[in-house]
RNA sequence: GGGCGGUUAGCUCAGCGGUAGAGCACUACGUUGACAUCGUAGUGGCCACUGGUUCGAUCCCAGUACCGCCCA
């Protein structure tokens, strides 16, 4: 059955994909040559609730790429597929499944209940995005895909914690932290968006204690006084009002001269019956508002270091859902308490923590709620800076001064949850904390050392700023979907200081605490590790508090101890973190991580560089003390054609399936490696996508063309090219080693757009255009068999080249066109010799198409009828240009459309072309108009005349011949040499015009 | 404010010491033994600006302007 004309990508791509995966192709080790070196790369895991965008596309195509190469190549090649669990975001989908379902909630269920649910969730539609690699044509090992929550992933999580911990390098501690109060759950800062939003600034005066007062001086910038006046208050400034119910000072600059004289008194707190001290600190900016910065630790990260530096309390006044608190003793209790403290009674910080200073009337209000209570309560008070607005009554004319409270408006950046999309909320919680500057060094050390190459420079740069001024790592996410923090709190009833356990399994744990508890108590030990539920029913929050029934005395004299397991989990970045040992089956030495660890390639996105590479690098350096990978490629973000970002709220988020619906995949792959030019920008153009599903086209055509001239006829694959003699066909076996050359050096380099430029000139620019015309005349004559020979050699590489990029389209031609011992996937990358390479047919093929380019183009322009033969006169003809013409006579003659040459003068009317060592006419008396003729000589002659200039122009400056190196003036000489003889020989055929008239 | 990039043909981008390239778009012509998802021939650039280094700068260095991205 005869080809079709064009490749049906949608039905054999579906087909061809099956067939892969059936046949395992991509099974680690596939098609590897006994002792190769292996080639591992660890897929980014993509979200398990994800589905295929365009980054996955792009960045798991330059993936397959490298895949395929090294695979054809005989390496041993692994490239590992898997998802992560994605806390938060899975959490989020199930949780509105059963909304939706109108199912009992999260909470109502239970946490084993709900991870069951995660599970089935799981089960049902996590394999979505895995589905959709293989169309793109991933060429993964599927039948190793890993998931952060199965296999050994868990336990290797649990381990690595738990030697962390071991080490010093976990901590727990209660820290200002991101707090997402939808999700209800901290955050990393890296969660966090700040994004600028129109808001406001309030400014309130805060009065000094016992009626006290103060000369209050505002000076310009040269020292003149601009206000003088008595204040008995402290001006501040806020964006967010409803903070100051937990103000524990008032700080300005030391330097501050408007201050001086009232540093360390104190001021009212407005709405509270709260004294709180002015301070000086650092941190004001006395040139910004009032210069005097209320002092609310509990809720701002700057204010927390100020709280922190002076030794402030810091009063949390918000409940996890960001609700002001409405828990605790009554607001008189509290209060009364915070003013021992602040006159210097110990405390803890849980006691501190425990104080609800939200007077009853905001209580259990939203913080957005409370802000505006706070403002208009103020404002009744009389203590909002307000400003005076002068109104004229239209009837009376007469003029009436009003207070209006002062309100500036103001963009400020704003903290958002990047899941939540909500207002993050700083807040004082009990967190764990990887210690990283105790772990950043060596990470460092093997990018500075090339232990580990991060490409493009840059990334290298931002890698370094970042690890540099590295912050502690938040690990905690008070959620149920994750690895759960291998921690368990004992009692401290029976006079027992707080202790946490920490082991991987609940026998470990159970065996210290035994040791542990047994030695203080004196008796036997008995270790039951109760659910959630139960220690809930004894009110039992934080550890530490309300552990009575954690412990009990039993008859015989022993004791039990129950212990509570800290309910949180660990980020999913902690466990993806883990992912190129997790998922070779660490900590067992598996044959598999013997071969595959440390990788070769990471191929990633440079917006994860922080979250994923930087810390897997950290972690892999702590646990095994080797780097996870060698080297790192990192790209930006795929954009639309105009560079604009793709999202959903702008529409125009072009989706990959849809582009391999409409383009097929090999131009979907086609067009992002063309993109992948390092640290360059990716902006997709379905047009530009749509240009090379033509270049599939092309290729197929060719191969059809090939298949009606029988040329697959008997073919049999074989890495050497068949022995030509014919010009053409030694010169297309030269361009395909030089082909092959560039595209081994280009993906050595990382240069995807280069391998495919190579690619696609080759393809189209030299077999399409050239050799498949050339072909044509060849197969009428002598040399037919041995073209045919080289046209399916040549058609047969140039699928081979191409698979990586193109696998679908190839693999169907190689099917299409001849019976084959294996599947190209598995089919052997060709090594060539660039002696392949014929110099002189090189240079005889080069001069025939210039002819035959110069001819055509000559005739284009003077408007010669494209069907008509013309004949040719060499006016001159060197010996190799006799050679060069006589062995390529029928192609240029076929190409060209020249009847015959003849040698001689030129004829009168002719239109004349100069090469090297060559001068020909073509006779058109009567057929061409003069005038066209001499302008096109004289454009050609102009253009010349630049070039010589500017040739001449060096080579007379003394200091040219003197510097420059030898070859750089030996190439200019010959080509002014060559540019002279050219246009001389046109000035020839411009006189000759110039006598006729 | 700090860091990292970018500015080259109408558009999207390569090139990065020896006088500028591709694809797309555009113009004209075209059913020549595969391909109109095509062919042939063309049009189109003070390589952002100002200095410096160099025999020579789009390329290296410094500064300016504008535009991105990341982090505060």
């Amino acid at each position: 059955m005869p080809m079709e004309k064009t490749f049906n990508a949608a039905e054999a791509e579906a087909r061809i994909s099956a067939q892969w995966i059936d046949q395992k192709v991509g099974r680690a080790g596939a098609n590897a040559r006994a002792g190769a070196e292996a080639f591992s790369i660890m897929i980014p895991p993509p979200n398990v609730t994800g589905s295929l965008h365009m980054g996955h596309a792009f960045n798991n195509t330059l993936q397959d790429i490298l895949i395929r190469w090294h695979r054809m190549r005989g390496h041993d090649v692994l490239w590992q597929v898997g998802t992560d669990h994605a806390g938060i975001a899975t959490q989020m989908v199930v949780e509105r499944e059963l909304a939706k379902a109108k199912a009992p909630s999260r909470r109502e269920m239970g946490r084993e209940a709900f991870l069951e649910k995660v599970w089935q969730w799981k089960a049902q539609s996590g394999g979505t995005i895995i589905n959709q690699l293989q169309r793109l044509g991933a060429s993964c090992d599927w039948d190793r895909e890993a998931f952060t929550m199965s296999g050994n992933f868990p336990d290797a999580v649990v381990k690595v914690f738990v030697e962390m911990y071991n080490k010093g390098l976990i901590y727990r501690g209660k820290r200002l932290v991101n707090w997402d109060p939808h999700f209800e759950t901290a955050i990393s800062d890296l969660e966090v968006e700040n994004v600028e939003v129109a808001g406001h600034m309030w400014h309130f005066k805060y009065r000094l204690a016992n009626g006290e007062s103060y000369e209050y001086i505002e000076k310009d910038e040269d020292g003149a006084v601009i206000l003088h006046e008595k204040r008995d208050y402290i001006s501040i400034a806020t964006t967010r009002p409803e903070t100051m119910l937990g103000d524990g000072a008032v700080a300005v600059h030391p330097s501050d001269a408007r201050y001086q004289a009232i540093i360390g008194k104190m001021v009212h707190l407005p709405l509270c019956d709260r004294l709180i001290p002015i301070i000086a600190d650092e941190y004001p900016d006395p040139s910004f508002g009032s210069g005097a910065v209320k002092i609310t630790g509990a809720h701002d990260f700057n204010d927390y270091q100020v709280a922190k530096r002076n030794n402030l309390p810091c009063y949390r006044l918000m409940d996890t859902r960001a609700q002001m608190r409405s828990d605790g003793a009554p607001y008189a209790d509290c209060v009364a308490r915070a003013r021992e403290i602040a006159a210097g009674a110990a405390t803890s910080e849980a006691e501190v923590d425990s104080l609800n200073l939200v007077p009853e009337k905001y209580r259990g209000l939203d913080r957005f709620e409370a802000r505006k209570a706070v403002i208009a309560d103020i404002n009744a008070l009389g203590l909002c800076v307000s400003t005076l607005m002068s109104e004229i009554d239209p009837e009376t004319g007469s003029e009436h001064l009003t207070r209006e409270p002062f309100v500036e408006a103001k963009k400020i950046m704003q903290p958002f949850g990047d899941r939540s999309k909500v207002v993050i909320e700083p807040m004082l919680t009990d967190q764990w904390f990887v210690d990283t500057a105790k772990i950043v060094e060596p990470a460092l050390e093997v990018v500075r050392s090339g232990a580990t190459k991060i490409m493009p420079e840059s990334g290298e740069k931002t890698y370094f700023h970042w690890l540099e001024n590295i912050e502690p790592w938040c690990i905690s996410r008070q959620l149920w979907w994750g690895h759960q923090i291998p921690v368990w709190y004992g009692p401290t009833d029976y006079n027992l200081a707080g202790k946490e356990f920490c082991g991987a399994t609940e026998q470990d744990v159970a065996a210290e605490a035994k040791t542990y508890y047994g030695n203080i108590l004196s008796s036997e030990i008995l270790v039951e590790f109760p659910n959630e539920e139960y220690f809930a029913a004894i009110g039992v929050g934080d550890q530490g508090r309300n552990a009575a029934a954690a412990i009990s005395r039993n008859e015989d004299g022993s004791h039990t101890i129950r212990l509570r397991r800290d309910p949180d989990v660990l980020d999913t970045w902690f466990s993806s973190g883990l992912w190129p040992i997790g998922t070779l089956g660490w900590p067992d030495q598996t044959p598999e991580l013997q071969k595959y660890f440390p990788t070769s390639t990471l191929i990633t996105g440079a917006d994860i560089i922080f979250f994923w590479v930087a810390r897997m690098m950290m972690m892999q350096l702590a646990v095994v003390d080797q780097v996870p990978f060698k080297t790192v490629y990192l790209h930006g973000l795929v954009r639309d054609a105009k560079g604009k970002k793709m999202s959903k709220s702008l529409g125009n988020v072009i989706d990959p399936l849809e582009i391999i619906d409409e383009f097929g995949a090999d131009a979907l792959r086609f067009a992002n490696a063309a993109m992948a030019s390092l640290g360059g920008t990716l902006k997709l153009d379905t047009q530009r996508i749509a240009g090379y599903r033509n270049f599939g086209t092309k290729l197929w055509n060719a191969c059809r063309f090939a298949e009606m001239n029988g040329v697959w006829e008997g073919h049999v694959t074989q890495n050497a090219p068949p022995e030509a003699t014919a010009t053409a066909n030694k010169w297309i076996i030269g361009e395909t080693a030089k082909t092959l050359a560039e595209v081994d050096a280009a993906l050595s380099d990382y240069r995807f757009d280069t391998a495919a430029d190579a690619l696609y000139k080759f393809v189209w620019g030299k077999v399409c255009d050239w050799y498949v015309e050339f072909a044509k005349p060849l197969f009428d004559g002598a040399d037919a068999a041995e073209t045919r020979a080289t046209m399916a050699w040549v058609l047969d590489q140039s699928m081979i080249l191409l698979h990586p990029i193109m696998p679908f389209i190839t693999e169907e031609l190689w099917a299409t066109t001849g019976t084959r011992a294996k599947l190209l996937v598995h089919t052997d990358w060709p090594d060539h010799s660039l002696n392949l390479v014929d110099a002189e047919a090189d240079l005889e093929m080069n001069w025939a198409i210039k002819l035959i380019d110069e001819i055509r183009s000559a005739r284009a322009q003077v408007h010669v009828p494209v069907g008509l033969k013309c004949d040719l006169v060499a006016t001159e003809l060197s010996p190799a240009a006799r050679t060069a013409w006589s062995r390529n006579e029928s192609l240029i003659k076929r190409l060209a459309r020249v009847e015959a040459l003849t040698e001689g003068a030129s004829p009168k009317g002719s239109i004349a072309l100069a090469l090297e060592g060559a001068a020909f006419a073509i006779p058109l008396a009567g057929l061409i108009d003069i005038a066209e003729e001499k302008s096109r000589l004289t454009k050609a002659m102009d253009k010349l005349g630049k070039e010589i200039g500017g040739l001449k122009g060096r080579l007379n400056n003394p200091n040219f011949a003197a510097s420059a190196p030898e070859e750089v003036v030996e190439e200019a000489r010959a080509n002014l040499e060559a540019r002279e003889d050219e246009a001389s020989k046109l000035q020839a055929a411009l006189d000759r015009l110039a006598e006729i008239g």
